[in-house]
Order: C-alpha cells, then sequence, then structure tokens
DNA sequence: TTCGTCATGTAATGGGTTACATGATTAC
DNA sequence: GTAATCATGTAACCCATTACATGACGAA
C-alpha cells in the first residue's frame, strides 16, 4: 500500500461485515489482501479518525464486557473510571454509517478510474456487492488497459531490443508474460461471470 | 513510481551512459523500465534539480549548437543572448559528476533493502554495472524474500479459506501462481548467473 | 521478570500526483 | 493555420512511511 487515498475502501468494506477496532482490522486487511499489502499504523489510525470525521463511521460505545478479571490486585484503584476505560483494554471499535455505505457503494461502483493493479485488485476483493454487470464492467475494463500495456511492451521490445542488455530484456519478456498471464486470469473471470445462469439447475447439455 | 526515492538510482543509472535533458530521460525511462512505470514531470524534474543540488549532477554548457536557421525573421532582435538562450531550444541537459558515480554505484550495491518488486526491477535494469557476486546476492535475496510471501500466502489460505468468497479466493491463487512464476524466473536468472563461465570457449561436452 | 502480542496513537518528513502555465517547432 | 510533439517548469495537496512513545496482558 503505497498510493494514497487506498485504504479508505477496504475499511469501510471489511467494517461493513462487522465492528471492528483498529488492530483486529489491520490483521483483517492482512488477511484479505494478501502478503504483499502490509498496512502500517501510520496510515491505518488517521484513516480511521479522517472516515470518522467525514460520518463514515462511529465509534461504538464498548459496554465494559466482563469487567477486567480480579486476579490482578493492583487494579483496585482504578474505580473512577474516566472516559475510554471502558472495557477490559481500551479499544476503539468502529463501526460503518449508512453514510458509510454510501461511500463504499461509490467508491467501488466508481468504474472510471481504478485500472491499475491495486485499486483493482481492492474492488475485486468486493466484488460480492456488486452486481453481475458492473463486476463485468470492472473487469472488461481491467482487461482492455492490460491489452494496451502489452502492446506498449512490444513495441518497447521492438524499438530497443538491440539497444539493452540481456537483464533488461529479462525484465521485459517476464513483465510481458506475467501480463499475459494477467490476461488470461482476467478473462477467465470473465467467463465464470457471464457462465453460470443463476438459476440452480446445472444438468445435462454435456 | 509510487514510492519516494525511487527516481534517483535509474536518472543516475540513464545519465552514466549519456547526458541527456528531461524530455529525453524521460522517453528512455519509460523504455527501459517498460510501460508500467510512468514518470510525470511534476516528479522527473524536481528531481533532476535536487541530484543537481546535491552535486551528482551537473548542467552540461549546451554550446550553442549550429545556431537556430535564420529561416523565421522575427528572431533578430535576440542577439544579446541571455543566459539560457544557448541552443535553438532552451534544453537543460544533464551530465552525471564522479560524485553522482559514487552515489549511484552505491545505491546499486546496498543489497541491504531492495527486495520489493519495484527496487528489485530497478536495480536488475542495471545489473551489468555489479560484478556476479553482488548480483547473486541480490537474485538470493530476492529469491528468498518471495519464498517467505508464498509461504504467507499458504498460511493465509489455510487459516481463511473457508471464510472468503471466490473472488478472493481467485485473487489468492492468482497472487501465488504470480509469485511462483516470480520465483521460477529469478532462479532461471541464479542459474544463468552461475553458469556462464565467462571463459570464451564453449565447445564440446554436448 | 521478561518477552511477545495486544492496542493506540503522534510527529515529522518526504516526495509523488495532479493541475496549471508557457512557448517553440514540426507536420499536415 | 492548427494540431501534435518538444520542452520545462511551479504549486498545492495529500497521505504513506518511519520513528517515536506508551502501556496492559498473558505466558514462559
Amino acid at each position: 500500500m503505497k498510493q494514497p487515498g487506498m485504504l479508505e475502501l477496504p475499511v469501510l468494506g471489511l467494517l461493513k461485515d462487522k465492528e471492528m477496532h483498529g488492530y483486529e482490522l489491520r490483521k483483517q486487511l492482512g488477511a484479505m489482501l494478501g502478503p504483499f499489502w502490509q498496512v502500517s499504523w501510520g496510515s491505518l489510525y488517521p484513516t480511521l479518525r479522517r472516515l470518522t470525521k467525514a460520518g463514515a463511521l462511529e465509534k461504538v460505545e464498548t459496554e465494559t464486557p466482563r469487567r477486567a478479571r480480579s486476579r490482578s490486585t493492583r487494579s483496585l484503584a482504578r474505580s473512577n473510571a474516566a472516559p475510554a476505560l471502558s472495557g477490559g483494554r481500551k479499544k476503539n471499535v468502529y463501526r460503518i454509517t449508512s453514510q458509510g455505505e454510501e461511500m463504499f457503494a461509490a467508491m467501488l461502483e466508481e468504474t472510471a478510474a481504478a485500472v491499475d493493479a491495486e485499486h483493482f485488485t481492492l474492488k475485486l476483493a468486493f466484488f460480492r456487492y456488486l452486481q453481475p454487470e458492473t463486476r463485468l464492467a470492472l473487469l472488461e475494463r481491467r482487461r482492455a488497459y492490460l491489452i494496451v500495456k502489452l502492446a506498449e511492451f512490444k513495441n518497447n521490445l521492438r524499438d530497443y531490443r538491440e539497444r539493452i542488455d540481456s537483464y533488461t530484456l529479462s525484465l521485459h519478456t517476464h513483465g510481458m508474460a506475467s501480463t499475459e498471464s494477467d490476461i488470461a486470469w482476467i478473462e477467465e473471470l470473465i467467463t465464470q461471470e457471464r457462465a453460470p445462469r443463476t438459476g440452480a439447475a446445472e444438468t445435462t447439455n454435456v
């Protein structure tokens, strides 16, 4: 996660499912987006604050879940609870608001830009919230983008093949292969999106 | 190019070959790094200025290359040339200094971090300036990193496979396949790096 | 008692992105 | 004559990164 404005979508998307505090959110983010996206605290917490200020999130009043076990003796002096003492630990749990839901939907649908790998990945992770046509539109935009890039790779290679060393050549060749593999993957997703007539029956015809 | 501090290396590396002005540099950058790295003016020019101020680059006195053709009549009033009038067009040509060469070498060799895709790509594009052992070290670091990431992918999938939808699953599966393909590629590079005994003779033995 | 995980933040820094602004030259 | 390319820059915004700082809890 190096690009700006990339956190809002997955934060809202995850909180849509279930209210969470920052720490847990980060874990879920990691699980959902894979090991290449590590979110730093310095970007997560400010994002939560920003979204809260914007009215997309609200803090949940943590209802003192079964008071810390009286095990340790030294916790007695704390009876005059200041705010934020709440449950055993101080946890800031966030819940998405209806305004946040709208924002999420808007960000997710906005087919405009978002053809680059990172935006696309992020949206794909929340495809279940989109309608099939929108999914197809997104997939096809991404495919078109990749096809353009592939062509640019080829032109590049055509124009410069003589002047580049073997390492750079390898870089380009592998880049092209990866792009082709990505395109094939997208096409598979497109096929799957079109194929499974939502009807339950899938017998015969083989 | 979204990460900070990513431009210095390729700028120095390209200027090592041949002095250039900003516009041309960008073209070369595009040709070398492929269609996924577009460099914006707003980052290139400030980088050139920064590197110049740091003593890594110097502006070349463009030696008024054959004075603009006298074709157009209205260019006569310009005889009292202020600085930067120089050649036909105003072009700021940059040349790398010995200090810049050192900086480049240091940045390139620094095997420390730079395991992520972007740093690695950048370094690979200038592998010809490194010694075989350093190249191998870099390649092996990158491979180790990818292997760790692959394992994390697998753990992730093991722990969450039940809870994720088909799109996210596809995302992960494709991510793993890509990572495996990257590893295979790196291993190929490692093999090539070890194999070709620099000796000229390659006869017999088949 | 100490280490690892849980948990939340703040501050500075840095530089990339976007948009804006300008003007010469070349090709159609 | 007008569009595209060449060529260089500036300024504001934005936010991710890094490093710093704190503290409770559970287990070894």
